[in-house]
DNA sequence: ACATTAATAAAACGAACGTTCAATTAATTC
DNA sequence: GAATTAATTGAACGTTCGTTTTATTAATGT
């Protein structure tokens, strides 16, 4: 046999995708053969190869397109001129959001780093390297402006990430809590974590437990 | 050739469990062959099934002694009959020397899981919650007893072990930060991240900047 | 010294891997 | 409706994988 009724370039090369972000996240990148990839989205494994000429650069791309996601979605949800208390809580809340919503592609882009080349890693930690300097830059504002009490900025920004995106390791939707709940005890403890004062409203009282929601 | 001289068995399988632990931890369990094992050590791949049935028994066995030995880390240096701050800072010392000391290893215990058969995936997890038991015991014991702010318990630890293990993927001995330093700013974050008022010294006042070393 | 046991090497097994190539058919263009 | 292009199959390629088998030598016990 050769080309199928109905078959359609589009539509196959989105099935790839979508179907190895799946399956990388649950057996790892390694693990899965690329015969087992096209049997999930229904073809032969020769057919693959239109759309990617190797197995690393399906993984690269894939990887490529989601730092590049998470750094797009920032760029659209970061308040401009905003204090550092109201732009870590964007932060925070883009973050978790992002990463719940794409909890496999998260898994893929954290854990098969090391399946790249050389180049290609370097590539991809630029980007998130990238990210993670806008959460530097807020703790660092906060700090100088008295409104946070930070010990070392680097530091602290590695740990809120790490804490906020270990998340996708147990949370499960449609288990105990929602999404919104999740995210309001993160800012919380995020909050507490840096020391926030919120002084615009009731002076330099720290952050207690917030139980309003808080919008996504 | 057959067995060589100076051989002995009890050495080799040290060896071979060694390399493995540094091999998987770089390059992946999947990525590494029995043959790249074997040249690490200097013997032949035949002679790793000596002593590892397969290549799962061998993961299996490097994970099972990864978790007793931190198990067995806390229960030795677990603080009996204590108040929730003094548990809890104690925790979070044990965690980070013992992750920071075992770095690669950690790193196989976390990142491999998948890897497991179903029966020693269970047995291997059922360890962990154990060990991360600990911690939501002495948190809500902390926030009966009004030292601590926490939402909610379950949440609360989880985050904490995201944030303390998270250390092993930018820690690097000897570079900008000594292991006690680490220690020291993530007692300090966790204990705000927890709202610990620290009463017995200086009435309910939150946690400030701990600038004084932990002892480890 | 000789017999036994411990530790390894060397070679081979079938299976699975990523990838390539030629052939074939569906859709599109003219 | 013929020519062209797009999409896919089926078979094959050489490699590498985990593992097994057999033979061989070092160490140990008697």
């Amino acid at each position: 046999m050769a080309r199928t009724t109905g078959s359609d370039g589009e539509k196959t090369e989105a099935a790839v995708r979508e179907a190895a972000i799946s399956l990388i996240a649950r057996l790892g990148y390694e693990a899965m053969s690329m015969r087992q990839l096209a049997a999930e989205v229904g073809v032969q494994a020769a057919a693959l190869y239109r759309y990617f000429p190797t197995k690393e650069d399906l993984l690269f791309t894939l990887m490529r397109e989601h730092m590049e996601g998470l750094i797009e979605a920032w760029s659209t949800a970061r308040p401009v001129a905003a204090d550092p208390v109201t732009r870590l809580a964007a932060y925070v809340e883009n973050h978790i959001a992002f990463h719940i919503e794409r909890r496999h592609a998260t898994h893929v882009s954290n854990m098969e780093l090391r399946s790249l080349s050389h180049e290609r890693l370097t590539q991809i930690l630029k980007m998130r390297t990238a990210y993670e300097k806008e959460l530097r830059m807020i703790l660092r504002d906060g700090a100088e402006a008295g409104r946070f009490e930070i010990d070392d900025t680097g530091l602290t920004a590695m740990a809120l990430i790490q804490m906020m995106t270990g998340v996708i390791v147990w949370f499960r939707p449609g288990e105990r809590l929602s999404v919104a709940e999740v995210t309001t005890t993160y800012l919380s403890m995020t909050m507490r974590l840096v020391g926030a004062k919120i002084d615009a409203y009731s002076g330099a009282r720290p952050f207690e437990r917030a139980k309003d929601a808080v919008a996504l």
